[in-house]
DNA sequence: CATGAATGAGCGTTCATTCAT
DNA sequence: GATGAATGAACGCTCATTCAT
């Protein structure tokens, strides 16, 4: 995780000034376009918020997928953080593991059609998918695990697993008040308490 | 090209059974592209798949909902008789109701990416929301109710959303073996037996 | 919002030279295509006859109708100025209208086929219609106001309307050497000086 | 040729009833659908007025100019039997010829589009212009030599020109109510009266 | 580096015309 | 003959992406 302390690292670090100064006015913009009109917004839009021209946009970040994963990496770090914090903190590691997905829920609920570009069919987001997947995936498992031990949710499920169930309830919650993302990932949540149904899960009744 | 000087062999077909056909074919056509590539597919897909003009789609199908409809009705009719039916035949109202759930997310597995068709946000497909609604809620809702009057779960949540979670959670599952939509809905559904989380839904524990 | 403290001063910059030339190009190449195929021509055949993408076109000229005024305004201009000029110069104000009248045919007969954009069931003109009416109107019914003060032509026809049918006559003159716009336009002209038939203009002769 | 060899003559005589009964009731649709939406008109909306198949609008008329010229060839001839009576009765030469125009406008005026429709640089309408001009045409001049015989009008243009400015005048009349085209018309027609304009029509000022 | 003009693929939709039934 | 289903060219328009300035 190239954490570029100084400038010496052999990555480019971004050398001059103004350029780093564009890059954050375009993750300013980008966030603001995407609370607006979502992560599939026209990239004129957000250059013009930015009040750059298009080509700086795609100068910085060639991919959408790179625009979004650099405007939602702070967000997802303090996810990623919050994990083992959460644990520490908390009575129980299911409760952590409630609270950690609760801000998980924040984190997508807030930003408009992300959910959506999580999903795994979302062709030419396989950057973003992996994103996810490498920091997040690792701390929501290590937070099921760490309730399985403790017997208080039974295992069966993979981190991974959960996080795309979560997600995808969060699809679509924006602009619609009469869905309630929240209460559906609670039924989820909860759901890890209960035994599992009887082949419900595995076999689900299909030879 | 149909030198009709004798008789026609394939000419069986007395009414329009080629119309009927054709129908049948783009029926096919668009539940195939829809897993493809969702059911925003470009209707020049759909007729390609098909083998028609395009012309054929928009005589058949005027709208892109009524296609939509169209591909949906036949499995959203099952769904619907199915209802009363596991509520006569099932021990406990939530064995019905987990059958039940069962049936529609075998159909929206099956019927691959039509899931993402229900997804609120959907501009432009209010007809396809109102026939899902009208159609399927007060089955879901009824079976849910049953559950509750009988104590087997916790009431709370309303036919409507529960299936809006079901089918969010079934968005995607297609070309994607390592994700389980069936899992996360069983989970789901045990959800319902738990005990709401006291604040959860509301307050999300935001401090 | 890019806090501008220092740098770039190019506000107010002028337009590329590319880019101009492009617009004229573009301008050139709809007035060009009006002739063959009418203002309602497909924006394709502009862009193809002016060698640009079709974006362009609409990056110029967001509507037809924003291309039309544009093809249209400079002759437009012409013949506001014409006005006042002509009056002052001619001996009669008769002859300043025949004059501005000659102006105006020359300008529809040359910008060819481009009589026809004046026609006022041609749907979704209005700004081109409004763009005549709000700049040749008042000229033209000046020019009538003077002619008629001087007792030279009856007075009962507004400016409008004789433009109107002035513009009609000279729809359809291109592209066929046997109709002589200016011929039509004497004799309409000319009539302004006759006393109105009885009855003629307003009963028409339906008992 | 298809020639059916039994008893059918080839005269132009149509032989069955119900197909002449058809072609009536195509007649009768596509006037009606004429006035609504012009002679324009999709073909289908005009097979559906008749409640016919497509197909049958293309066996009759196999053209939209012969679906056209049949629609008005009454009130053409109507028209052209109207020249010589005028003719006949009216008191002088110029009468008669402003009447018969009036006929004229009259007929185009309720024709909706019929008056573009004759256009010259209306492509694929030659049918119909031939049509107009070998019945028409003649009778208008037949009058215009009258009253230029009688020297009530100047000579120096032909019927079809006339025509053709009479029939643009009437362009665009319908739907719109500020637009008079008898009025112009008149103007048109008393210009006649006028002493042609010296050199106005032949060198338009232009030195 | 920054710019934004230019490009053109791609989409929904209409409708004249053909041709199998 | 009659039918109307099927066809597909054509159009307006949008927007991701490239590239000359």
């Amino acid at each position: 995780m190239s954490d570029s302390r100084q400038g010496t690292e052999k990555a480019a670090a971004p050398q001059r000034k103004d350029v780093r100064r564009n890059k954050q006015i375009l993750l300013d913009a980008a966030a603001a376009v995407f609370v607006t009109s979502g992560v599939e917004a026209p990239v004129r839009d957000i250059a013009a918020r930015a009040g750059v021209g298009i080509g700086t946009v795609y100068r910085h970040f060639p991919t959408r997928a790179d625009l979004i994963v650099a405007v939602f990496r702070h967000q997802v770090e303090t996810c990623v953080e919050a994990g083992p914090a959460l644990l520490a903190s908390c009575p129980t590691a299911y409760d952590a593991l409630e609270r950690w997905i609760d801000l998980f829920v924040d984190f997508l609920v807030t930003k408009h059609g992300l959910a959506a570009a999580l999903q795994h069919d979302n062709a030419g987001f396989e950057t973003l998918h992996a994103y996810f997947i490498d920091h997040l995936a690792p701390v929501c498992t290590q937070l099921l695990d760490a309730a399985a031990a403790a017997g208080e949710i039974h295992s069966g499920i993979g981190g991974l697993q959960l996080m795309r169930g979560v997600g995808n309830l969060c699809v679509g919650a924006e602009n619609d008040p009469d869905y309630d993302p929240r209460a559906l990932v609670a039924l989820l949540v909860a759901g890890l308490r209960q035994p599992t149904r009887s082949g419900a899960v595995t076999a689900h009744g299909q030879p």
